[in-house]
DNA sequence: GGGTATTTGTCCGTATGTATT
DNA sequence: AAATACATACGGACAAATACC
């Protein structure tokens, strides 16, 4: 085994003292002054041993207050396989679901708008290159911290058939999956769940509060109608730090996680 | 909106030229002297504007060579939503889905163990403390690549009650699962997966080939029997930067992703 | 195989800026 | 306003990995 580097090593003497519990969660590390003098090093070796620390989601550095063990979040679990005839987390569902768990959900206004959705999206729902769709966008927050944004996409020709809530900036209570088998008779019978994980772009990075290099789960969900056709595309962004995910399949014991 | 550091606009302006394609995938970019001197810089602010693009995956740097834009990899799509009689990509249900997209794909021989599991899989497995079980560990790769690193974990039990292939250190054709089946007549009919994101551990660093600050999918699929016990747990770690995964719910259309 | 040039990695010192208390 | 702590930026020196002759 070939030595490591000083800041590795530092690095892995820091984590070693955080795993040991002697920096609890939320505790202030020593400044990287002090840490300079403890382990005979410079400040800039310092900082590169605390960067990989940041990166691994340990700790957490506020300008003018210090270096923070990152205080331990309860992740909230999300079940992936639901019911084939509702949305993800929509409308009155996602609220009494979260509520189970003591936890205290809200949900923005939509933003609604109408254009060409991103290519991604376009393949999923299967539509034409420049055809517009309806977009409606909303982020939800637990106990006040951010916790996911989504944005669904729906063909136009649902508004003239009459879908017409679609177009208001209104949180739909039954979900929108429920209200177009209502309303125009256009019935989600399964979906298709698509997992990624990738870094945050600029508005994730603000809207979560997470660091350039943070991940994020980014999972497009796309609904279907009786005869195959896609009648959705649902994109929600999830950061990784605070969302875990639930798949069931055949026949499971009820849960507890 | 206030002035950027010098770092993050120059990192800003290499990813435009990454994604405008003047550098190419594969391409090597100027070193970091003579992008000191196109950005009127110092070496070390350029190095952390290298920095920002590698924690995103963006490019590469490798020792004595230069910098290089990433390649893109082709991500191979595994489906959770499978049979429920099955394992998670088990045995020759495994090669055959991977074969299907003219790739070839290679297991290693198990790593066979006896040993206390990780708190993780005690809790999903429900045996008591400081018992012990059996663990199956081993890796695949997919066209060379190393794709993803699985331990499943059985009571002991279960070699006392005649499954001892389970003990052996030689690839169950069939599936554990299906062997389980066979041989002692217990058989799963249900399972749940669990979905997390962190960074990769020393192990799985080296052995996916990942830095120190990428992601890994770790996912915990519990397998139940007809009387709801859990039969067994699996532990795969899956690089997210190679890896996407499907789920089904309800009735879908015949894929293409 | 050895030697040399090139390129990135590590480490240090210093100065100044910005955020917070 | 002053002190404290992290952030940015530069310069320099040497080490380690790689490629090439």
């Amino acid at each position: 085994m070939v030595q490591q580097p000083m800041y590795q090593q530092i690095a892995e003497k820091l984590r070693a003292r955080i795993e040991a519990g002697e920096l609890a969660p939320g505790a202030q590390l020593p400044t990287e002054l002090e840490l300079r003098d403890q382990y005979s090093s410079s400040r800039n070796t310092i900082r590169d041993a605390i960067k990989r620390l940041t990166s691994q989601g340990l700790v957490e550095t506020r300008p003018g207050q210090g270096t923070f063990v990152t205080p331990r979040v309860d992740p909230f679990v999300s079940e992936l396989s639901g019911d084939p005839t509702r949305g993800p987390g929509e409308g009155a569902a996602y609220l009494s679901e979260v509520n189970k768990s003591n936890r205290s959900p809200s949900v923005t206004l939509p933003r609604v708008e109408v254009q060409i959705p991103p290519t991604e999206v376009k393949r999923r729902l299967r539509v034409p290159p420049n055809t517009q769709v309806v977009s409606r966008h909303e982020s939800r927050h637990i106990d006040g911290i951010p916790w996911s944004m989504q944005t669904s996409f729906y063909p136009m020709e649902f508004i003239t058939r009459g879908a017409t809530h679609l177009l208001m900036a209104q949180n739909i209570e039954e979900g929108a999956v429920q209200y177009l088998a209502q309303a125009i008779d256009v019935r989600q019978v399964g979906y298709t769940d698509w997992i990624t994980a990738r870094v945050p772009n600029k508005n994730e990075q603000s809207f979560f509060g997470l660091a350039y290099d943070a991940t994020v789960f980014e999972i497009f969900r796309t609904g279907f109608d009786q005869t195959g056709t896609a009648l959705r595309v649902t994109v929600t962004v999830w950061p990784a730090d605070r969302n875990q995910f639930i798949v069931n399949v055949g026949k499971v014991p009820d849960l507890e996680y």
